[in-house]
This record gives C-alpha cells, structure tokens and sequence, in this order.
DNA sequence: TGGAATAATAAGGTTTACCATAACATTTTA
DNA sequence: TAAAATGTTATGGTAAACCTTATTATTCCA
C-alpha cells in the first residue's frame, strides 16, 4: 500500500464528507476543496491512476473498493485527531477540524492504532461524526440534512458534516452542534433560510448551511 | 512571522542538532539532511534570503538571531510531541524521533501551548534533550560527547543527540539510553571504536556513533 | 608552493499540484 | 430544439525542493 500524498488525501477525505457511495460531481468536489474544477479534473484522471476513484465523464466521481478503504482510513485519522484535541488539549470546536486535518497528513499507521487505543476507541468525533474502524467499518448516522426538515418539527443534532473553521464558528457561536435540540421555526420560501429556535435564542440559517447539520 | 516550510524547518533543526551556536559547514549540514552539499547550498542561499541563517563562503553557516529563534520553536514542538508519543502512547524509543518530526511540520502554535500544558510543561525529551521554552531559553546539558571521554571513566548517558532511526535503533538495543550508567573499557587506536561496559553486557560502539551521545 | 581536497556556482532537469485561458463536448432547460 | 449551463481537454505557466554534471574558487597540507 502505496503512501498517499497530502493532496490525495484532501480528496478522498472530500469524497467522504461528500457521501461515501455518492457520484459526485467534479465541480462539487473542486468546491469543497477550493481549487477550480480544472485542477480538480487533472486530480481526479490522477487519483484515477492509481485506482482511488472512477470518473465517469459528464456524470461524476464515485470511489473505487480501493478508495473507499483508502478514504475510510484517512477519516479515521483525522476524527482520532479531532477527539484527542478536544478532550485534552481543549481546542475550540470550530477549529477542531483545520487543526487535526494537518496532524493527519503527518500520522503513520503505528500511530494511529496507539493514538486510538489512549483515546480508548472512541466512535465518534466531537463533530458528531463516526470514527471508521480499522477495517473501515463504522456507526451510521440515521439522521437527515437540516434542510430536508419540516416546519414545526422538533429535532436533535446528530452531525455537524461542515469542515471549513469560518461555517463550524457560524454554528457555534449560535449552538447549533452536536446534542442540542432545535425547532424549525420558518422556512423562507424561494430557497430562503430556515429560522429555528435553538435554546432560548432565534438562528437564522441559510439552506446551504443547514445542509451540513445532521438530525433526527 | 511567516509560516515556515517543511525544509526550512529540517534545516534549522539540523543547525540546532549540530550546535546552537556552531559555525557549521555545509557539508554537514548536507550530510544531516540526507541531500547533496550542491542542493544545500542552494537551500541555504534561500534561508540566508530570508535572514534565518548567515553563510560566509568556505567557512560555513550559523543562525542569526532570527533563525536562532524560529529553530529553538521548532525544536520546541517536535520534542513535546516525542515526550506525548513516550508516555502516553507508549512509542518504541527508537522511532520517537521520526514520528514526531511529522507531526512537528502539522503543528500550529495554539497546538503546541496547548500540548506543552497538556504535558506538564516538561523540561527534557525522552532522548534527554532540553525542551526550549517559549522564549527560545532553555536547561543546558553540562556534559561532553562520549567520545571525548578517557579510558577508565564512569559516566552517565546526559542524552543522546542522534535522529537517525537506525542510530538510535543501534543505541537502544545496546541499552545506551538517557540514565543508564557505563564505563569505558577500551578505545582502539586509529580513530577505533570504543568499548564499553553497559549494565553486565560489553559494547563497542563508532567514534561517529559516540558522538551523539552525550555523558556526565 | 603546488597539488589534493573541499566548497561554490552555473546550467539544465524532475516532480507535484496547482493556476489561467481557450476551445470543444455534452447536458439541461426554457 | 436551440441556447445556456456545465463539464472536459489542451496548452502553457508557476513554485518549491530536490537532482546531476561540469566548471571554477579556495583552503589545507605535505
């Protein structure tokens, strides 16, 4: 098994983050890692190569059995990380995911599984989301998008899905994380934003924000 | 104060490895780093650049105050992050320093106040080197390399200067470790190895290789 | 003091992962 | 079904940090 470099890694993390068994698109994908989708495009004939992923032109990118294993173990990594930041270097919440993805990138295997066994096997990272096993096994989620919610319902957070420290920020200083509970107050119409009662305090949230929030 | 990059971090770690305030030639520092002397010279014209270190042709290079500084930082992190793989995930001795030189290259300075007081603020690595505090100061070793020993002496390891793999792989299946006690038997002539006596077990051990290690 | 060893510089090459611009192909939608 | 939107490919360019080979400069030592 061949080493991955950083870039390959921001990738597969990406396809992950994305739905594990989604096609995604190549301007989807470009988005979420902040390059343009012809840099995107290049990588992914790249990742392709070597068997990572499969692109089907004018359709998108799905992982490979190789990829997702590939992918599933870069997770598990960079979650390990995201768990031991929070619970014993009390790093903020929202700065949990910058900081552990370049702590992933530098963590050999021997480390992980013992980086793992003193955090005592957690399954979940502080965003709410599941650890892969080692075999690339994890929890679902049984939950749904924010945004697919009705108005009127009462809901709990089961996931925070963003990455970027500016959204994770957004949702906390409003505490919309992992746990809380929260009402669906109003939902704009014309793709407008939702706005929800969470605690004591009116959130006004963006549709494309509250596509990161997993509840149930 | 500009991010550094992966290689200005190597080179200003070699330079502090080789002596803080050493004039060293560029061929060592080379040879530290495992690349040609043509490449670090070219490596060191750039850090010269950017005021970290100061090159007098066909004498060598030292740190300015800057460098000085900017060194004694990383320093810093890569040796918290040896002490955190020795105790608490219990890392074999040999393979702190690898490990933890990734990881060095991925840490912000948030990280490392964090991880210094997760920590304990410790003083000393696990190779028994001084952990340079915040301000670059730091406890100095007040011992010689066991090669400048006389034949007769018992001495007890300080620390052990090498970052090589193998090196310290070699030390430690020899029990040469920072607190161990050993007396020198023998030294052959013409720049031969030494031989030592280490618990009950003889050891002969390179002049090169005594180098690193420095005793009381 | 002259030759060997060491050091420096010059020139050109490699890889990875980006970028921009432009041209062309396909899909969506109006 | 045609135009707009999206996706793909081609071409050429950048930066960092290495590499090799060759030439030139300096220092050391006998």
């Amino acid at each position: 098994m061949s080493q991955l470099s950083e870039s390959t890694e921001m990738y597969l993390k990406a396809m992950v983050e994305l739905g594990l068994n989604e096609i995604v698109s190549i301007s989807r994908l470009a988005e979420r890692l902040g390059v343009t989708p012809v840099s995107a495009n290049e990588m992914v004939r790249r990742l392709g190569d070597q068997g990572l992923l499969t692109h089907t032109p004018y359709k998108g990118v799905a992982l490979t059995k190789k990829g997702r294993e590939a992918a599933c173990n870069v997770v598990r990594r960079q979650r390990l990380w995201e768990v031991f930041l929070y619970e014993h270097l009390h790093i903020e919440w929202a700065k949990l995911y910058e900081l552990a993805c370049s702590l992933e990138h530098a963590t050999a295997p021997e480390l992980t599984e013992a980086l793992a066994t003193f955090l005592g096997d957690p399954k979940f990272c502080p965003r709410g989301n599941p650890i892969p096993a080692v075999d690339g096994s994890f929890l679902p989620l049984n939950g749904k998008t924010l945004s697919a919610t009705q108005v009127g319902e009462t809901l709990k957070v089961l996931a925070v899905n963003a990455t970027a420290t500016d959204v994770l920020k957004y949702l906390q200083e409003r505490n919309v994380l992992p746990g809380r509970e929260l009402t669906v107050l109003e939902a704009a119409p014309l793709q407008g934003p939702l706005t929800l009662k969470v605690g004591d305090k009116d959130v006004a949230l963006g549709l494309s924000l509250a596509e990161f929030v997993i509840v149930k």
